[in-house]
DNA sequence: CCATATACGACTGAACAGGTCCTATTTTGG
DNA sequence: CCAAAATAGGACCTGTTCAGTCGTATATGG
């Protein structure tokens, strides 16, 4: 019905697992990969994501890794969906030079379904918490 | 955030776009792909996936065309996108063969958060009716 | 009988996703 | 000080999916 991308599937599963362990507690892309059976790289690159959207903290070096900075009941998965696929806008991107631009913007405000859809997902997403689905 | 495909968004505004006329009234694919500038085959294919799934009839011939078959606020979107996408499912197809053929069926149970999340979002589309989003 | 409409499958080109590989850079332990 | 472990991140490949087009068959009203 809707599909979530693998990186945000590994993303959750990432940040899940850092999740369950106790604060503080330093977790390695490594640890993640072998517990769930996911391509390293993968796993690697979207703790990246993570780290620079500030939700999770990264240690360099030997005995380096990742850990979380907020409680899980402060995380909405909207705001780990955000910070893996970089915030698209989705719909209208028509707008986004201006409507001067806008092609069909005489009927625009009859394609708007999709916007209120739109809304209703990103509310969903921004009331669910990470520690609900762990 | 979430992607809806163009086969989706055609089909919610053709529905849409028939839900807006008085009850029993036909309206054409060629009327709905003019009005809105939508390719003019995808639209029919949608409606014809409409049509099979029950939302809406179809009658063929001159002077055909499609109408509802039940009022905008007895349907919820869900029912929509599966009408148009097919039912499929999204996640646990590991488990579509069996448990035995789940090579990671050991920690299946820790890869939880994406039903949880998936779960979420269909309960969103099933309470979300075609009357409150055209 | 013909214009109009749905029904539906085949095909194509582009975009995207998932995955792999390679190379820095940082940091700790011995 | 050096080697190993770990993050950081870019380049690339490949299979799949998607949007769109085309062609053809079928039904039907006048």
């Amino acid at each position: 019905m809707v599909r979530l991308s693998k990186k945000v599937e590994y993303g959750l599963i990432a940040i899940g697992h850092i999740a369950t362990k106790p604060t503080g507690e330093i977790v390695t892309a490594k640890e993640i990969a072998d517990a769930y059976k996911i391509p390293y790289e993968l796993v690697a690159k979207v703790l990246q994501k993570l780290t620079k959207s500030g939700l999770i903290v990264s240690h360099q070096g030997v005995r380096g890794g990742y850990a979380l900075t907020r409680n899980p009941g402060d995380i909405p998965v909207s705001m780990i969906i955000n910070a893996i696929e970089g915030m698209q806008p989705v719909i209208a991107q028509c707008m986004s030079d201006g409507p001067e631009s806008c092609t069909v913007f005489t009927v625009c405000t009859i394609k708007s379904p999709l916007i209120k859809v739109q809304a209703n997902i990103e509310r969903a997403f921004s009331t669910m918490m990470l520690s609900e689905i762990v």
